[in-house]
RNA sequence: UGAGCUAUGGUGUAAUGGUAGCACUACAGAUUUUGGUUCUGCCUGUGUAGGUUCGAGUCCUGCUAGCUCAACCA
């Protein structure tokens, strides 16, 4: 039990809010939503299922300027595919009138004031944390006047930028956030869902927790920048005589090896680092998706990493460690051969072909078996054979023998290579009573390998990936440099692989998921058509 | 240098004054027609100095380190 859940069960045991739950996802939308959303998103959800609670989704779309309802329908989307239905959906400008009519309460009660100082002003004006900030020479007009202005402000009279609302509170207080915060300021900017309706937009501090307190939810968990925040959320739903949620904060996601925040990820995408938001080298929830990772691995990845109020920086292998505890369970295993090279059986005939049982899926009988064809001239990989063997190295290498999965035993005999010492050939014989299944196919070999023939076999295209980023920490680089020079350079590569033959389009595209025996885990990826196959490396196999 | 927050193995996270546990990682062994899986074993930890107490990771005080805050972003 994490310490939200810890003070959550403390409020259903003193009868707060009548022992009700409620939470909500708060996104802005303009950005795609990443693993660190997927954690905030478990969360939230999480704590709301497991004490007959509800969430809300609630687009926090303060800021005209930078929302779009592209990021909408991703975000919804995301949210869904992580396997979690919202109570209600609502976004923040559905309480514009509200938020107007609690601006012109406080104002009333001389709680707020427009300020007709420029941003440079009030900027100097705040101060700094060490030191008070200074009062505004507006500060103390008339209730009337304030009123006044601030209609004008909404009625469009004045120009972007020109006066702001202000809360009255503290210019001296040791929180920045109480030196007189903005409430609302100019923006003539046509807004996603409100049009043109409004020209003056409120600011995060006062419609988060208005927000918060209309749809009645009891507590509002965000992230730990936020907590300096806090009090302001405490002091406006105070001041305005509402329901109160209690905001708590813990500490957000970071992975090694990757970045998380929104402009970075968007910087990549716009300056094509990547291939697009959904690029399975991205951290966003579409770029994991596409890169094969199941609902069921990123629910329990964020219940693994825990919840809590200190800075972290999770590893990338308990990701990939959760990845392959789903994807064993459930993914259909196939042979294929990424870096191929020619096996030949010397005593095989011709042109026999022999249909082979192979076990679709070891640790789901029900997954069923298939059959496989087998001749005499295989692709296996390149690394399954080594001239020079040592004693660690216990696959194939002349006079060693080796099992062809779901075939014979063979010995390798000799080798043949090109002008440039590339091996081109690799020749062995087979003994004819160690097919599987036979009593002498029972006979101890150091090594099984995979194998598909090199005339029932098809092509695809298999994309490798390696980590975006070079270093664990890409944001923390030399002087004069930014986090793109710590970009993985080999962080794609794309091979030409040859597959079962079996493996058809309609069978990779509605399984999806897939083990390649002895490689890694592979999902189909969405360029795949009836001509081409295309793989994206999920995760590979423990090494 | 003002305010707030945080310090537990390599990485995360428990222990709510009473045997420092779990997961990942690393390593070793057993099993295995995937060098996978499974099973077993094993290494490494309470930032620091005091104090309270029969007993402190936990409470108190000082120190140190890290993070956050000075957008008309969220």
């Amino acid at each position: 039990m994490n310490f939200i859940e810890q003070i959550i069960e403390e409020d259903i045991q003193n009868r707060k809010n009548d022992g009700r739950v409620q939470t909500r996802f708060p996104p802005e939308p303009n950005g795609y939503l990443h693993i660190g959303h997927a954690k905030s998103i478990c969360l939230n959800f999480g704590v709301a299922q497991k004490y007959g609670g509800k969430t809300n989704l609630r687009f926090d779309d303060t800021n005209p300027v930078k929302e779009d309802t592209e990021y909408v329908d991703s975000i919804r989307e995301d949210i869904k595919w992580l396997g979690f239905q919202w109570a209600a959906e609502y976004y923040a400008s559905d309480y514009f009138d509200q938020l107007y009519l609690w601006a012109e309460q406080l104002i009333q009660d001389g709680l707020a004031y427009v300020d007709d100082q420029t941003q440079e002003e009030i900027s100097k004006g705040r101060g700094v944390p060490t030191a008070p900030g200074t009062e505004s020479p507006y500060r103390n007009r008339s209730v009337e006047e304030n009123l006044d202005l601030f209609r004008r402000m909404k009625a469009g009279e004045f120009p972007d930028g020109s006066r702001v609302l202000r809360a009255k509170i503290d210019m001296a207080s040791p929180n920045m956030h109480f030196r007189d915060p903005i409430m609302y300021r100019i923006l003539h900017a046509e807004h996603h869902r409100t049009g043109n309706k409004w020209c003056i937009y409120p600011m995060y501090d006062f419609a988060h927790g208005q927000s918060d307190s209309i749809e009645g939810i009891t507590h509002s968990i965000c992230t730990l920048e936020f907590e300096v925040h806090r009090p302001l959320y405490d002091w406006f739903c105070e001041a305005l005589h509402i329901h109160h949620p209690q905001q708590i904060e813990f500490a957000r996601l970071n992975l090694n090896y990757t970045i998380m925040s929104k402009r970075k990820l968007l910087q990549l995408v716009k300056e094509n680092y990547v291939r697009g938001w959904d690029d399975p080298r991205m951290p966003t929830i579409c770029g994991l998706r596409r890169r094969g990772y199941t609902p069921a691995a990123i629910r329990n990845f964020a219940e693994t990493v825990g919840v809590a109020k200190r800075d972290n920086i999770i590893d990338v292998s308990l990701l990939e460690f959760c990845a392959r505890e789903d994807l064993n369970k459930t993914a259909i295993r196939t042979m294929a051969v990424l870096d191929p090279v020619k096996l030949i059986i010397d005593n095989y005939p011709e042109d026999q072909v022999e249909m082979m049982d192979a076990v679709n899926n070891p640790e789901d009988e029900s997954a069923g078996t298939r059959k496989i064809p087998f001749a005499k001239e295989l692709w296996i990989e390149r690394a399954d054979f080594r001239e020079n063997a040592d004693k660690k190295f216990y696959r194939l290498s002349i006079d060693r023998e080796v099992r062809l999965k779901y075939a014979y035993i063979i010995k390798c005999t000799h080798i043949v290579k090109d002008e440039n010492g590339e091996i081109t050939e690799i020749h062995c014989t087979y003994d004819p009573l160690t097919k599987s299944g036979m009593p002498d196919s029972n006979r101890k070999v150091k090594a099984t390998i995979h194998w598909v023939p090199v005339k029932h076999s098809k092509a695809a295209e298999v994309r490798l990936f390696d980590r975006l980023f070079s270093v664990p920490d890409p944001d923390n680089c030399e002087e004069g440099q930014t986090f793109l020079d710590n970009l993985n350079p080999n962080s794609l590569e794309i091979k030409q692989a040859w597959v079962e033959e079996g493996l058809t389009y309609e069978k990779a595209s509605t399984i999806k998921h897939f083990q390649f025996e002895r490689i890694g885990y592979f999902y189909c990826d969405p360029d795949s058509s009836e001509e081409k196959l295309v793989f994206n490396k999920t995760v590979s196999l423990k090494q």
